[in-house]
DNA sequence: GCCAACGTTGGC
DNA sequence: GCCAACGTTGGC
């Protein structure tokens, strides 16, 4: 999951402990967060449009996925008059603070691993996905990289 | 600040 | 349903 660390970054989410994945308005991120997350899923928690863009700590999934009730807040910048709460349009899980990675595992380096990481959506050209799967596989390589 | 890569909107 | 125009993301 992509955030960017002047809006809300890792030391934001260890702060709060929990914080609500609001805001997310993209189809195939909303996707992902209301039909495949379940509770105790491993989030990666990467810092985009920054510094040195890269995964800088560890998460899990919270909730069970449920309406973003910024959608019905006219108030919010997130706010989608389309969004019915008859008939939500965007949804979204709770993410849990696990811990901050020893050192960043930058885009870069990871870009260097493309072979072993072959498939993993975020270093793949053109990402723009703030919400995406990682395999198992990917997962304890980007680990083992710490 | 630039720009590639998308995603969305809306006229037709 | 097509596609041009426009807006956004995000690395560099």
């Amino acid at each position: 999951m992509k955030s960017e660390p002047d809006e809300f970054g890792i030391d934001d989410l260890e702060r709060v402990q929990q914080e609500p994945w609001d805001g997310v308005r993209n189809y195939q991120a909303r996707n992902f967060m209301r039909d495949q997350m379940r509770i105790g899923d491993g989030v990666f928690f990467y810092h985009s449009n920054c510094d040195v863009p890269g995964i800088v700590g560890l998460a899990t999934v919270a909730t069970e996925s449920y309406p973003d009730p910024t959608a019905f807040d006219s108030d919010d910048k997130h706010f989608d008059p389309k969004s019915d709460p008859e008939n939500p349009r965007w949804y979204l899980v709770d993410v849990k603070f696990e811990r901050k990675l020893k050192r960043t595992l930058s885009l870069r380096e990871l870009k260097e691993h493309a072979d072993e990481l072959e498939g993993f959506r975020l270093i793949a050209r053109g990402n723009r996905l703030s919400v995406m799967p990682v395999e198992k596989a990917h997962w304890d390589y980007v680990l083992g990289l710490e």
